[in-house]
DNA sequence: CGGATTTAACTTTTT
DNA sequence: GTTAAATCCG
């Protein structure tokens, strides 16, 4: 049964020969961070199929991107041919691929929808209105992660009912029963869904498991740090009959905790699977001595964690270079200063660098900079293009055109583009739904039967309901090109999109194209062209699977999107308190360990040098204030550390331009800090003065700082007036 | 009552 | 800088 070696498996260090070669059964791989974790998956696939003879149909491998699991295809299709039959995916979209096979079991239609968080919150929005909640009071953002968390947790609403212990959980306990719901009415699975309802299915029927169990023989399973409960019992239910579980992680690089990702998945992995085998994978082959250094010597801060220690046979190479900047404008010109710098000097390629931050919104000032040296780069994240509205527009169409019951689609486009269908005759609608037991779909076919609404109204409605049943009727019929084509066409979206011609109406109208094109893609590359297929992978792509290195152009990403990639050179930026770490984490000590980790995954990111950025001020939500640099930066060992600092201004003096380099580089002129310093502005709300226009009035609003600091006055006359403080001809009285 | 225009609020990280 | 909500206007 034993077939001769056909991989090279010589290629591997000892210890992960070990691990490949490890006997079936329960396998826990504790690998640090560029210790050769995906290569150690592939090879142990490729063992599986060559010397243990398992068919590769027999092999499930999940990973948490899209991009990872193509990666690992790949890289398998270079040892060994590859088979369609092997199973590699994400969580997400393994098991939404099971529900469509059983959604019926479960008392859904195989046309389900999946809800992205956008349409999550929409629901949400929904029920907390119809339940009399203010919207102001319960955030739908806030409601919806409770939800999240309880589900990731596998709480359901009975269990989380008898549980609560706040008033805010009180009202949670209302609403997510009726989310729930209606997510089953609507025919939708939330992304959480589609990791429990498989769970619930297993649980009710022993032979849907044991199908399942039989299919999936051997279990992979990357990035094991980042599993949440429920994705842990996923696969305990499936591993358990055969206990072949292959699971690889770094407690070290565990930052989706805020996501459910639950470390006790790796902690008492050896108590649920006895005889569990156990390996380390310790030596480092991605980064520098140094780089090393300075990452252990963050990491080792952490309590929580299981003692390791990386290392490497590389030489030292550079040391950590730390810069610090006035603001965030200078820190996007040191940025392309360094790029230049290492461009020209070691010649390298702008493909070589990331850029790396802890929140989506630090990115456009970083873009600017970039933008104005002629930098190319490519941003990963922030909005996904499947998010934008315009695109979500049209996916409200096709979901509903596949979906009728999908009532959040419904209510989204049932006046979009607009038809003379407003809120009042909508809530008629709804209304009357209700009374009838009818789903809205139903309500809309009927609309002309509905008194309260005006004859010119259920006209409209009319209309909508037959442009919607028309591609219902079609949507088999023709191609998936031709139907998005017709369907832009038809509800008036592409006239709306070619009359507007203002500047985002341009990119809404490049956007809507950039779709087009990826349907073109779509119905080429893929052998499965549905409207079902479609709308599934769209829901589950994520910005990274896009990614691609290759392209000559600068990367820039959150420090959460890097995880599992390498650079030569990586920069992080924002290293200030309550930017990294982040404000909410700083007073409870196991979010801020997560934000330690979130630096060191960035740290080990880079196979030759780091640069490390921190502002003295930055402008956060139109406010500048003053910054400290992190407290991780304390925490890195001084013998590895080059640190830069500003000039220290005068008081009262504007600061000295660092570089001459700085001032080229921005078009628009710094704010005064003169100004900012004296600022501590005798203006205030409240406060009454007089004006050479206007007369007496009374400040309502203050907007800015500095020059570009607004105020609104009402004046004794009634009239409301902005104006800039710097211009503005009144005296305070 | 619906549409258009103005105003306000919002930014942690993501499948 | 973006988008939903509030307000105004026909």
């Amino acid at each position: 049964m034993i077939k001769k070696t056909t991989f090279p498996l010589e290629t591997l260090n000892p210890q992960q020969l070990e691990v490949v070669t490890a006997n079936p059964g329960p396998v826990l791989v504790l690998a640090g961070a560029g210790s050769g974790k995906t290569r150690v998956l592939t090879y142990r696939i490729a063992y599986l199929i060559h010397e243990l003879g398992v068919s590769p149909r027999e092999i499930l491998a999940m990973t948490f991107t899209n991009k990872a699991a193509s990666e690992m295809k790949e890289r398998i299709a270079k040892i060994t041919p590859i088979d369609k039959n092997l199973w590699i995916g994400t969580f997400h979209s393994i098991f939404a691929r099971i529900l469509r096979v059983e959604a019926e079991n479960l008392g859904y239609q195989p046309d389900f929808v999946i809800y992205d968080s956008d349409d999550q919150e929409r629901l949400v929005k929904s029920i907390l209105q119809d339940l009399n909640f203010a919207p102001s009071q319960y955030a739908p953002k806030s409601v919806l992660s409770a939800i999240s968390r309880a589900k990731s947790s596998l709480i359901l609403p009975e269990a989380f009912i008898r549980s609560t212990k706040s008033p805010f959980e009180e009202v949670i306990a209302q609403i997510y029963p009726e989310y729930q719901n209606r997510l089953k009415t609507h025919n939708a699975f939330d992304f959480d869904d589609l990791l429990i309802s498989p769970i619930f299915l297993f649980e009710k029927f022993p032979d849907l498991l044991e199908k399942y169990q039989s299919r999936m023989k051997y279990i992979l399973v990357d990035e094991y740090q980042d599993t949440n409960r429920a994705q842990y019992q996923l696969i305990y239910l499936l591993a358990k009959s055969h206990k072949n579980l292959f699971v690889v992680g770094d407690d070290d690089q565990s930052i989706y905790r805020w996501r459910g990702a639950d470390l006790r998945n790796i902690l008492e992995f050896e108590k649920d699977f006895a005889d569990t085998q156990i390996f380390r994978l310790e030596q480092n082959y991605r980064s520098t001595q140094n780089i090393l250094i300075a990452a252990n010597s963050v990491v080792r801060k952490n309590l929580g964690r299981k003692e390791k220690t990386l290392w490497s046979k590389k030489e030292h190479g550079e040391k950590v270079e730390i810069f610090e900047v006035r603001d965030e404008r200078e820190e996007g010109a040191t940025v392309v200063e360094k790029i230049q710098e290492e461009v020209f000097r070691k010649k390298r390629h702008f493909s070589d660098f990331v850029v790396l931050y802890r929140t989506n919104a630090q990115s456009r000032i970083l873009e600017d900079s970039l933008r104005r040296n002629g930098i190319s780069y490519v941003i990963v994240g922030g909005v996904r293009f499947y998010e934008r509205k315009e695109i979500k527009d049209i996916l409200a169409y096709l979901k509903l055109i596949m979906n009728p019951r999908d009532e959040v689609s419904l209510n989204r486009i049932i006046n979009f583009p607009a038809r003379g269908i407003g809120d009042v005759s909508l809530q008629r609608l709804q209304n009357w739904a209700r009374s009838q037991n009818l789903d809205l779909f139903h309500a809309v076919q009927k609309a002309e039967e509905i008194e309260e609404i005006p004859t010119r109204t259920r006209q409209s409605i009319k209309r909508f309901y037959q442009i919607i049943q028309t591609y219902i009727g079609l949507k088999d019929k023709i191609s998936l090109n031709e139907l998005v084509r017709t369907l832009i066409d038809e509800t008036g979206l592409l006239a709306m999109y070619k009359t507007d011609t203002s500047v985002e109406g341009e990119t809404r109208k490049e956007n809507v194209q950039e779709f087009l094109n990826a349907i073109n893609d779509y119905v080429r590359t893929d052998k499965e062209t549905s409207l079902r297929g479609f709308l599934e992978e769209v829901a589950l792509i994520a910005d990274i699977d896009n990614w691609d290195q290759k392209a000559n152009a600068v990367t820039l990403m959150t420090l959460h999107c890097a995880k599992g990639l390498e650079f030569p050179v990586v920069m992080i930026t924002g290293l200030e308190d309550s930017l990294l770490p982040i404000s909410r984490s700083l007073d409870n000590s196991e979010d801020l360990e997560e934000e330690r980790r979130l630096f060191y995954v960035g740290l080990t990111r880079a196979k030759e040098k780091v640069y490390l950025f921190y502002a003295l001020q930055r402008s956060f939500m139109n406010d500048m204030a003053f910054r400290l640099p992190s407290r991780f930066l304390d925490d890195l060992d001084p013998s590895v550390v080059n640190w830069t600092k500003a000039v220290i201004r005068e008081y009262g003096k504007p600061f000295q331009r660092r570089r001459q380099f700085v001032a080229e580089a921005s078009f628009e002129p710094h704010p005064d800090y003169e100004n900012i310093s004296q600022e501590t502005s005798p203006l205030k709300i409240g406060i009454m003065i007089e004006h050479e226009i206007y007369g007496r009035g009374k400040v309502i609003r203050i907007e800015g700082k500095g020059q570009k600091q607004k105020v609104g006055i009402r004046f004794d006359s009634g009239v409301e007036k902005k104006f800039m403080t710097q211009y503005a001809r009144f005296t305070i009285i």
